[in-house]
DNA sequence: TACAAGCAATAGT
DNA sequence: ACTATTGCTTGTA
């Protein structure tokens, strides 16, 4: 069991609340942790001593892109990001950005 | 404790 | 493309 804060507790606890085929965006993940911002979910989930216990691969960026994994902003390890979204039904376009906008899961509190 | 540097972002121009 | 903002983590003394 590693050591982690409560700011990164509470991120791990939002983006396993992500379900399968959803994904959600840094700033939606750290308005729900209660922060303004999202590099800091970034911090966490690059620390992320959950993984893959955390579906870290479920938050992407406000731009519909990828944004980066385990530390990597492109690469292989954007490649797998992607082909684990696809596993689960979300597709990303060439360009490396997701075709339907409407997987994006929306914070609490905000309406949809 | 105090200071400096880094980060998987986002909004505005 | 570039700049400004944000706030949490890490390293050093």
């Amino acid at each position: 069991m590693p050591e982690v804060t409560e700011f990164q507790r509470r991120v791990y606890e939002a983006v396993s609340g992500i379900p399968a085929g959803r994904v959600a965006t840094y700033g939606g993940v750290a308005q729900a942790v209660g922060t303004r911002s999202a590099r800091a979910v970034g911090q966490a989930l690059r620390r992320n001593p959950f993984a893959p216990q955390v579906p870290c691969h479920r938050v992407i960026a406000a731009d519909l892109t990828l944004g980066g994994f385990f530390g990597a902003e492109s690469g292989p390890e954007l490649v797998q990001k992607r082909e684990l979204l696809a596993r689960e039904g979300v597709e990303f376009d060439a360009a490396g950005r997701l075709r339907e906008p409407e997987r994006l899961l929306r914070v609490a509190g905000a309406r949809g």
